[in-house]
RNA sequence: UAAAGCAGUCGGAUAAUCGCGCUUAAUAAAAUAAGUGAGGAAAGUCCGUGCAUCCAAGGACAGAUUGCCGGAGAAACUCCGGACGACGUGAGUCGGUGGAUAGGGCCACAGAAAUGUAGACUGCCGAUGGAUUUUAUAUCACAGGCGAUGGUGCAACGGUGAGUUAAGAGCUUCACCAGUGAUAUUGAGAAAUAUCAGCUAGGUAACCCCCAAUCGGAUGCAAGAUUAAAUUGAAGGUUAUAAAGGUGUCCGCCAACUUCAGAAAAAUCGCUAGAGAUUACAAGUAAUUGUAAUACCAGACAGAUGAUUAUCUAAAAACAGAACACGGCUUAUGAACUGCUUUAUUUU
């Protein structure tokens, strides 16, 4: 889980962030990107959601949502995230085809995904 | 030894590295340290409570729930013990278990007939009465008697077998049963047993209904409460004079506002010390209750409890994630283990 001042917690941010439609998708994660930040000094907020729809247990759910988080902890750890730095926030959808992927697996899609993250 | 029945345990462990929620140090935040952090079903939301808000003066009606007996429990479509019925060789298991003679409705197909003390039709008889004459152990099938026969059906007016008879029949004559009623005994009771009575016309009440007992209703913690800022209720819309609204209906009773903004907001409380938990003792067949001791054991709000590696094990291990709390029920669940009981076989 990463510290509270990175998460995304409002749900008019989450409205807004999905309104800007700067999305990608890979491996059953859709990557959305939200507006630019105004100055370097703002940490870079991330959701991660995993709906119901996607599937039935919340077991299964938990487990993807945490798998993701983990991915992106480490990567934002390891100084990786190069352009998505530049955004107010982020928000990671899980699909279906993800959820039976392990945990490299995840690892990697996300690395991608930040890495092919239109400016 | 094998196959069963019942009850129960467990629900991966250890180590390392990197992380998260909450509490405390401690005080506004961050960082730091310590402590602590999902289940037996947290699930389904099928019952029942607490708690909260709104409505409800009151009355009548309607409505809802329950349905063998006794006990437990805050209550329950709950639990325990028992009765009865069904199933099983048995240990045991299962059971929405008041009333069909208060009344109404329905019963496909088949069948002569499906609820009406049925018999039209198919049949049996012709003892008795009548007619005929060959005067009898005859004929007729007229009056009439009968309900056995009828390839059905879940169900055909108690069943099977005898006896009686013209033919027949619970016919009340008999044997063995089934039900019902009365009486007696036993039991706290459901009920059981015995005796007597000829009393005996299906099903469906999970169709309406009748009987008995019980019950204010609605919405669920996204309930709801509080706080500060600019004058204000943190807010939801809609109707207009004989209509509309006030949480089933009727009677009765009651009565208000004007429409823009901070605003799909923020913080705090509700929120976890409890119809709790563990252990021991006592009462009780048991459900359960009482007493004492011990510790405080998740509390989030885009929502923590995670990731990786190594070792162990048959196995990188089933079902599955708290969201106000509690009591039940139901359903899902890998591997392994424990206790008691039953049946069968073998050996001694």
């Amino acid at each position: 889980m990463l510290p509270k001042q990175f998460r995304l917690k409002k749900k008019s941010a989450f409205t807004a962030t999905y309104k800007v439609k700067n999305s990608s998708h890979k491996g059953g994660v859709t990557l959305f990107a939200g507006l630019k930040k105004k100055s370097a000094d703002i940490p870079t907020k991330v959701g991660f959601v995993v709906s119901k729809k996607t599937h039935k247990r919340a077991v299964k759910r938990n487990r993807l949502k945490r798998l993701m988080r983990e991915s992106y902890r480490q990567i934002l750890k390891e100084n990786q995230l190069g352009k998505a730095e530049l955004f107010l926030s982020l928000i990671f959808v899980g699909k279906e085809n993800a959820l039976e992927k392990n945990f490299a697996e995840i690892k990697q899609i996300i690395k991608d995904l930040l890495a092919g993250i239109k400016c």
